[in-house]
DNA sequence: ATAATAGTGTCTATTAGACACTATTAA
DNA sequence: TTAATAGTGTCTAATAGACACTATTAT
């Protein structure tokens, strides 16, 4: 009655300058040998606690990131996604500000827009589409973007950011309203940053408590 | 490595005279023989095609229910949530009208106010608590509750089942300028609701394309 | 006619956006 | 000083809610 396959997919999503951007990894084994496709692996059952601590597991250990949000996804299953059999995997994503993965110098991962995405394995590309989708939605009512900056940031990066992810510009009066609505943000006394040859901004941080999980908005943008 | 159980469970959601109300179902194995819990079963890798079609071979099979609405929830996992090992649950919630529940005449089936729910066996209590905060959740901003009235409602019908999920009155106007803007309903010409010593109100159904997925407003409310 | 609820017109309050103005830096 | 971008005050537009009025039924 049960042979089913369990893994877990991770959609490590970051904003460089060529757009929103996938993390993906030189398969090391079959099917699907040395294509590019998501970091995953299978559910260690003696040694995983929870799904969540797999997922961190495999981030880890695969492109040696920790990643400051990491959420469930969705479940992705059936009899037809992998050639081994009926399967299973539990997709998270992860939003990590850039530099993190350039700095952390795994050179495996490579990073590919999501919208020039390669042929990807599995139904790989339909976990990408969802993460993409579902972080494009929490962006419009959420401090969710908070994470794909880094822990320092200025209020017209951030704004940048979530233009980017929501595709229009935003108009700065009302952006701001929003981001005070939200008080997710403190500024960090004293500290610019160094722009151009222009005034420079106030520096933020997320609230300790908004750390791990983002804050809401009643009504969106 | 791998010796995952693989269920799936539902969360069958109603709305009767006591509130929002969940389906629970006398287990007829062990472990937790007896105790109510949600509808659930082992994937069967041999037949499903996949998660969704075994959520929808279990709520058939248990309750012999087809809701109107059937989506993820979320993934249940881990060492620690059923005695016979690590597990994965797909859970699943189902929407469904009051009286598609009664009218199935299905026994075994408890309806019970999720505000007053029994001890549940395994994790259940936390996927019950997860599927009713989907669900208010996104009250405030689709037409997901349609699923809850019956096939032909009328607005002052649906306005109430909105009242009643997101916990507050709602201003009249607002309410049906929202509905003309969801753009999911179409008035059933020439019917009207009987009611009390008053005016009948006008009967609508749902827009074809609507009835599988709820339309979703950009602002909520 | 009266009571009861459906449905709508319209005024007011709230929220979002446009726009302009001041602020602060480098060159 | 000018150029460039940050930050804010304030007016206008859009949206939401309050309230009252008309509509339609049973009694």
């Amino acid at each position: 009655m049960n042979a089913v396959i369990c893994t877990v997919d991770i959609v490590l999503l970051t904003l460089g300058d060529e757009g929103l951007s996938v993390a993906l990894l030189k398969r090391d084994r079959q099917p699907f040998k040395d294509l590019a496709a998501l970091p995953g692996g299978f559910i260690h059952a003696d040694t995983d606690v929870d799904g969540f601590d797999a997922a961190m597991r495999v981030l880890s250990s695969k492109t040696g990131i920790h990643a400051p949000y990491l959420g469930q996804l969705a479940t992705f299953s059936g009899a037809a996604r992998d050639p081994r059999g009926w399967s299973v995997s539990l997709a998270y994503y992860a939003l990590v500000p850039f530099d993190v993965i350039t700095g952390a110098g795994h050179p495996d991962v490579k990073l590919v827009p999501v919208d020039r995405l390669p042929a990807l394995p599995f139904d790989h590309a339909a976990i990408v589409a969802t993460a993409v989708e579902r972080l494009r939605s929490k962006s419009q009512y959420s401090s969710l973007p908070c994470f794909l900056v880094g822990e320092l940031f200025t209020l017209p990066q951030l704004q940048r950011v979530y233009e980017v992810l929501m595709g229009e510009e935003l108009n700065k009066v009302s952006f701001r309203r929003k981001m005070t609505e939200l008080d997710v943000l403190e500024p960090v006394e004293g500290q610019m940053a160094a722009s151009g040859a222009s005034r420079p901004a106030q520096l933020y941080r997320l609230k300790p408590a908004f750390r791990d999980q983002p804050g809401l908005l009643k009504r969106g943008l």
